[in-house]
RNA sequence: GCACCCAUAGCUCAGCUGGAUAGAGCGCUGCCCUCCGAAGGCAGAGGUCUGAGGUUCGAAUCCUCAUGGGUGCGCCA
């Protein structure tokens, strides 16, 4: 139930009939009409552009065209008062039952309140984190993690089918790289001394694989060329990177739905069928690019490639999908990937980039629309970089140095929780400073815990209600009678859950869970606000010892919160605190 | 040189399909527990929304240009 839906579909209704009446021409387009909740409260409850989106097009005064519609409106038992205000908005004020409606609506459908169906079912793949199988996550991955899974959850919430995906980059030179690290690591189990030059991966992480390799295959590889154990270290390598990084991501709490190696491609014709796909369309030609100006590298040499004309598709310049020495360049096997989603029937395709990648948006968007014919439209979000702060200095990642800061450092001093809503608490293309200390903080700077808390309250009053033997079960006070909810200070916390079900859907229109992340806050803070008022007003307390029915009714507004909050931060996929420690 | 992203209060950031007097937290100035709901609440000060044009009844939001910052730019993925 979205009461701003419920509110403008009558809107239009009203204007239809208006329309039939003749007080309005024929052949208006409603779609610009909206009904929203208005900046200042004060205003009403909700408010509609209606008459001045409409004054234009109907060659009308917006304030006649409002003074009508008012007058409409206001006959319906749901409207209290339809006022014009300004240059002609109609501000609303809803009968104060619907608020209470509400309530019981939430209470009746529990955290699927809100659900939205605007998705109709449509396929939906977010394709998120997809980080070469070369080590553990990283804190950046981490970013691009938590936005993905929330992103994927959002879009599942409102409504569509939802594939969460995972392209393992195994197929180029890293996992070379990976298995020759590992056959040093391998030799040192046997006790050998060796040196990580450059170009090879440092990191103890790798030890225990070296370790493990040993173990399995015994001395077979000790002094054998590369020809001999290379292809057979990459895969055990990359397999266990694979298992890391599953790890990994489960200490955030997020399950792929489906791996896709880049590797399989190669061999199986699925690139050549890609780019022959892309060359029936004439995109695919023999050329020599320009070179970079300004910043020209200093062997540049001209030299003539297998290119895709990307240009044709938004692109800035025709990109290559082979070498110069006839290989396949990276992009290759990634149109091949993503002609295979296209075939596989999406919708809607949805990457999440790392802010390093942003240079491969227009390519990859000029790829998917050459290979759909325009059909598959695809989103593409970047993930800023995330700044680490501890005891207000900078925490220094260094990759080549193996001392980079992982997702498990992250997860194991703050916990999932905390990471994962933090990183929410930012637009997806903003920079976002973590700092350890500020993220654990107990008090109201620290959305986090000021969110929780508010879940927290909630369950301690419920707990109160109960231990004085009313009967508090969701289902009974569903029944409750609301109407003993009249203060405004109650009111205006139904307002904020009322505003729930629009949020999502604006949230997932835009493909921006940090939009629930915020929403949560302001929820949280209209609950503290009433908590406190209870103070001076103990008639605002949640529980009345002495009056059970009144108990009953403070506690479901209290609890339509709680279910909102738990729905908001079941999104964002964070376990709500039945109380804090 | 080109492309993409960004610029909002002293600081960190929200701001919906273009809507009314641009919001929140921190910091600052005050107020609220003789623990029975202060890990909190209430109020105040603080803004030419980087600048200049344009579109519009209406622009922080859309367009153009400028300035400042970030990221990227064939034979790495």
């Amino acid at each position: 139930m979205n009461l701003f839906s419920e509110i403008r579909e009558l809107v239009i209704e009203q204007l239809t009939a208006m329309q039939a009446e003749g007080t309005l021409p024929e052949g208006l387009d409603f779609k610009n009409v909206a009904v929203e909740p208005p900046r200042d409260a004060l205003h009403g409850d909700m408010a509609t552009n209606a008459a001045m989106v409409l004054a234009k097009p109907a060659k009308m005064k917006p304030r006649d065209i409002a003074e009508a519609l008012a007058a409409k409106l206001a006959s319906d038992d749901r409207i209290d008062t339809a006022e014009v205000a300004g240059p002609g908005f109609l501000n609303l004020r809803l009968d104060a039952g619907l608020w209470r409606d509400l309530v019981k609506s939430v209470l009746e459908t529990g955290t699927d309140f809100g659900r939205s169906d605007m998705g109709q079912g449509k396929k939906v793949n977010v394709e998120y984190v997809s980080a070469n199988p070369t080590g553990p996550l990283h804190v950046g991955h981490t970013r691009g993690a938590v936005f993905g899974d929330a992103l994927a959850s959002l879009l599942d919430f409102a409504g569509y089918d939802v594939t969460r995906e995972y392209y393992i980059n195994d197929g180029g030179a890293q996992v070379d790289v990976l298995a020759r690290s590992v056959y040093l690591r391998y030799l040192e189990a046997h006790g050998q001394e060796v040196a990580f030059e450059d170009g090879t991966y440092p990191g103890d992480y790798l030890i225990p694989v070296g370790e493990a390799l040993k173990d399995k295959v015994g001395d077979a590889y000790v002094g054998q060329d590369e020809s001999v154990w290379l292809a057979e270290i990459r895969l055990y390598a990359t397999d266990a990177m694979m298992d890391l990084i599953r790890e990994d991501l489960k200490a955030l709490g997020i399950e792929m739905d489906h791996f896709f190696s880049e590797k399989a491609l190669y061999g199986t014709g699925l690139i050549e069928g890609a780019i022959a796909s892309l060359e029936n369309k004439g995109l695919i030609y023999e050329g020599v690019l320009e070179p970079p100006k300004g910043k020209k590298p200093e062997d540049w040499e001209p030299r003539e490639q297998t290119l895709f004309k990307s240009t044709d598709h938004g692109d800035d310049v025709d990109r290559p999908v082979k070498k110069s020495d006839g290989s396949w360049t990276y992009f290759a096997p990634d149109i091949a990937y993503h002609f295979d989603k296209v075939q596989r029937g999406y919708d809607l395709l949805i990457d999440i980039f790392g802010a390093d990648h942003g240079g491969y948006v227009k390519r990859m968007k000029a790829a998917v629309s050459a290979l759909s014919d325009g059909q598959t439209p695809i989103d593409i979000k970047l993930t800023q970089l995330v700044k680490l702060f501890k005891n207000g200095e900078p925490f220094k990642m260094s990759k080549r140095a193996g001392t980079f800061v992982t997702l498990r450092d992250v997860v194991d001093q703050v916990g999932a929780d905390v990471t994962r809503f933090v990183m929410l608490t930012r637009k997806n293309d903003a920079p976002l400073d973590f700092d350890f200390d500020k993220v654990l903080e107990q008090s109201k700077d620290n959305p986090v815990f000021y969110v929780q808390y508010a879940h927290a309250r909630v369950c301690s009053a419920v707990k109160k209600a109960s231990d004085a033997g009313i009967d508090i079960a969701d289902a009974t006070i569903a029944d409750a009678d609301l109407s003993l909810l009249s203060d405004p200070a109650e009111i205006a916390v139904a307002k904020k859950v009322a505003e729930w079900p629009r949020l999502v859907e604006i949230a997932s229109r835009t493909n921006e869970p940090h939009r629930i992340a915020f929403y949560l806050y302001e929820l949280a803070s209209e609950m503290h606000s009433l908590y406190h008022t209870g103070k001076d007003k103990p008639e605002l307390r949640f529980v009345q010892e002495d009056n059970p029915t009144t108990t009953q009714a403070k506690i479901a507004l209290a609890r339509s919160v709680a279910i909102v909050i738990s729905a908001g931060l079941g999104i964002l996929g964070v376990t709500p605190a039945q109380e804090m420690r």
